[in-house]
DNA sequence: TAGCCTTATCGTATATTTGCGATATAAGAT
DNA sequence: ATCTTATATCGCAAATATACGATAAGGCTA
């Protein structure tokens, strides 16, 4: 028991569900917000605003960039981090079209 | 070690991600998208829809409902679930948030 | 009442995530 | 060449999530 069924859904289900699940905890949403109030990369600094040790935050940076929410070069010492703005924009679209499904159907709620 | 540490977040960071980690497995994301595209509550059906046992189906709407993404009238031997538009309204404006200020700040990416 | 059908909950096994300290790595400074 | 500094990775412990079968609970029907 406990096999993972996920590969039994559509690509569609499993893209937006590793989306969301890459923003599923407050760290990484922590991460996102500080990336996107900069117009540059990040190097450090994310370490001291969260309140987390450097290699959990490290590691938190990890997931996203394997989610592909942002992009980073690691240039030895310091690395630079910054959003894939394309990719928020995919998924973004994805998010809107099924709120869109459910505003039009609301109209009708019935409990 | 492996505290849990979210509590030391802000309370917009945690519903953010708590919306997001309702929605990071695709069996829910499928139930929504069952649920988004009917006019009325569904009732059975679902279980139908899901490669997946009854049991692990009503655990995942149980999830969706106490993150509050759905809403559900259990009437003994039926029950009747349907989307909670307020909430999607609510956590979509804020990603919609989010995102806005990423692509006015995009424009310079450096990476 | 007894049996049936539908959904929820419990118990449990396994998988995954979270978090930290320790250690490695890699560029720059001395 | 060695030291410093910043970041990544490893290894591990604890917590959480996933999935199922078994069982309970709650209305229906006969």
């Amino acid at each position: 028991m406990a096999f993972n069924k996920k590969e039994e859904f559509t690509q569609k289900e499993q893209d937006l569900a590793n989306f969301a699940k890459a923003m599923a905890h407050p760290a990484r949403i922590a991460i996102l917000k500080v990336l996107a109030q900069r117009n540059e990369c990040i190097c450090g600094e994310i370490v001291d605003l969260l309140p987390l040790a450097q290699s959990t935050v490290s590691q938190h940076l990890k997931e996203l960039k394997t989610a592909g929410l942002i992009t980073g070069s690691i240039d030895g010492p310091r690395s630079c981090y910054c959003i894939n703005w394309k990719a928020f924009e995919k998924f973004n679209s994805e998010f809107n079209f099924l709120f869109a499904n459910l505003k039009v159907k609301n109209e009708k709620a019935c409990c």
